[in-house]
This record gives structure tokens, sequence and C-alpha cells, in this order.
DNA sequence: TCCTATT
């Protein structure tokens, strides 16, 4: 991975841009510090940390691998979008040891991955009152500092992260920035008390809003993709029966209405019949192959999300061109939505090429 | 008139 090689690449902080600890609320007794529990009892809270600014294209396997090499994890996540299986950019690791929890701080924080400079922090205790407290500030003066603009918000609350956005070329303020506060209720009070007002010596107001929530834009972008490609696309050499379940499959999980209840096929019986090593302790592989070189892991989250619950894709890439070479394995956790998926991408045509799917079979009992 | 931080 082209991180593995920049462990200690310096850090960099993109312009314009603060990132907060969780300081100024830590009772530890140190300036970064984990915030403990009120009750103070035993927690997460000096082992759970939050990793924010992940490389997009950053897989579940390589974030733990990355993390793993500071200590041992008891678990970690990197955050997914529900439907389409993208990463959100972000992710989490709860260490076993505290210590090591400080150490990948103190090793990993600011580390450079591609074009992102990760942020690796303690994670707050996960609380509905920390969600949705982003908002978005427009009319600010094109003078206007990231730190005065903290200034003017931070008397409603503790800020978690600011921006202001620049233009590319230029550098200079596109009068537009973002503040995160730590709580939901800090956030509508800064709404109440600075929009439309005018900061000191401004000409014009601001205006202060929510942000918009990232997962909208995903659902409206899978539903028209929806429309775009995949019901065109789904007139392949399959059943009436087995099509209108996937568009009824796919439409049902891009509004969240309801998950697909198994139901059973008769021909699923010879494909129990193979030998499966598809089974194994992290749920069923998946064998696709006759991918296009330029296949990615999104196409597969893409092909087999809307069968049901995938807890892994890998697209197995040329080491020297990075190229897909022609295949990829999809891990899926439960046998009847695999079986689902299998029967129905089996054969499906993805641009020019026809898939072959089919349960992981095993080659040591090839003969 | 939108950078992506709460599992």
């Amino acid at each position: 991975p082209p991180w593995s090689g920049h462990l200690f690449s310096q850090p960099i902080i993109s312009t314009m841009e603060t990132q907060v600890s969780n300081g100024p609320t830590s009772n530890s007794g140190l300036p970064n510090g984990p915030p403990l529990s009120a009750n103070g009892a035993a927690d997460d809270s000096k082992t759970n940390l939050i990793v924010n600014y992940l490389p997009q294209n950053m897989t579940q396997e390589e974030f733990k691998s990355l993390f793993g090499s500071i200590g041992e994890i008891e678990s970690c996540k990197l955050v997914r979008d529900k439907i389409t299986g993208q990463s959100l950019g972000y992710g989490f690791v709860n260490y076993v040891d505290p210590n090591d929890a400080d150490k990948a701080i103190n090793t990993l924080n600011g580390l450079k991955l591609q074009m992102k400079t990760i942020k690796v922090s303690y994670a707050r205790p996960s609380s509905a009152s920390i969600r949705d407290a982003n908002l978005y500030v427009s009319g600010l003066p094109k003078s206007m500092s990231q730190k005065e603009m903290e200034q003017l918000f931070s008397q409603y609350g503790r800020i978690i992260t600011s921006r202001i956005l620049v233009d590319q070329v230029t550098g200079v303020s596109r009068g537009v920035g973002f503040i995160r506060f730590d709580k939901r209720i800090e956030a509508e009070e800064a709404i109440k008390g600075l929009n439309g007002q005018k900061p000191l010596g401004a000409s014009e107001p601001i205006t202060v809003k929510f942000a918009n929530n990232p997962s909208q834009k995903t659902g409206q972008a899978l539903l028209s993709h929806l429309y775009q490609t995949t019901a065109r696309r789904y007139t392949g050499p399959l059943h009436h029966q087995t099509q209108r379940f996937r568009l009824d499959n796919l439409l049902n999980m891009a509004y969240g209405v309801k998950r697909f209840s198994p139901i059973t096929i008769d021909s699923m019986t010879s494909l129990a019949g193979v030998n499966l090593t598809g089974a194994s302790s992290g749920g069923w592989c998946i064998f696709v192959y006759n991918l296009s070189p330029e296949a990615d892991e999104s196409v597969l989250w893409q092909l087999f999300g809307p069968f049901g619950a995938v807890t892994n894709v890998k697209v197995i890439r040329d080491f020297a061109t990075n190229k897909c070479k022609g295949f990829g394995f999809v891990t899926m956790t439960n046998y009847e939505e695999a079986a689902m998926a299998i029967a129905s991408l089996n054969g499906y045509r993805l641009g020019d090429r026809i898939l072959q799917v089919s349960f992981k079979t095993s080659k040591q009992h090839k003969p």
C-alpha cells in the first residue's frame, strides 16, 4: 500500500484548518489526554480512538494493519456508507492497552497518506448529542481568518474543527466555512446567535446553518445511479423474477425501508452441493471472475451490497501495474444472501464482460 | 452556498 512506507513523514496540517484535540474537556490532567467518563467507571475512553481524513481508497484491512502495527487491537472499524459501502473517510480503533492508544496518537497523528493528512485522537463517548453538530457558514468577510471565525463561534460552545474554504488558485478566502461543535445544542445556539448577524466591522451579515448531511447525497446519488445504470444493465441473461427481486431490493436498500427477507430458491440446492470452503468464521467468501482491469472495490460493493450484509470486498491487482487481474472476492455474512447474490450475479453482464460468480472453492482439495 | 468527526 502507498502508506506503508510513510510512517515517519512529517505531519503537515492543511491550510486554514485547525485540528482541535479533545483536550479542553479532558479531566485527565494532560493537555491531550483522553476524556474521562463522568462516573469514572470502566470505559474505553483511554483506548478508543477516532481516525479522520483517511484516504478514500483505504480498506478495512489496511486500516487495521496500519493501526495494528502499534499494538494489539481490541476492535476497529472503518466507517462506510451503509448503501454503497464506500469509505466515509474515518474510522475507530480500540486498543487493548491505553499505552498503545497514546502511542498511536503520537506516532500516527499527522501521518501523510496519499493526499491526506490523517488525524488520530481520542474518540468522544458516542452519543446522540454530538451528532449533526456541523455548521455551514457563508457570507464571511474575505479578510476573516479561521482563528477569528473560531473566536466568533467559541462563545457558544466547544469547537471540534473549523475550516474556511479558499480559492484553490489564489488561496484567498471564499467567505464560506465550517464549524463543528462538540454538541448539537451548541450549534443550535450559534445559529440563533449568529445567523443574519454582522461580525464586528463587517459590511454584510453572515449566514449560519447546519451543514448538508453527507448521507443524503449518497442516497440521491445511488437513486440516480439506479436509474442510469442498474435498471438498464439488469436486463441481462436473467429471469424476470430475479430481475424483479434485484430492483426491488436495490430500491428498498436505497430508501432504507426494509431489508431482503430470504426466500427459498430451488436452484440453491445445487449451489449448496459444491465443494464449499467459502464458509469461514468471517462469513461466506465469494469468487468473482472476469472483472475489468479498471475494476475497483466500489464496483463489488455496489454489485453485492444490495443482496445483504457484505463484510469485505477485495479486488486482486497486479503489483506492478495496480490494475485488476480480472478477479476479486466478496465476503457476505449470511448464506442465503450470498447464495442469492451468486444466483443473480453469475452470468451478469458488467459492461462488455460476463461475470462468473461462485462460492470460493478450496485450492487444496483440487485433484 | 458545502470541507466531510461518532461506530
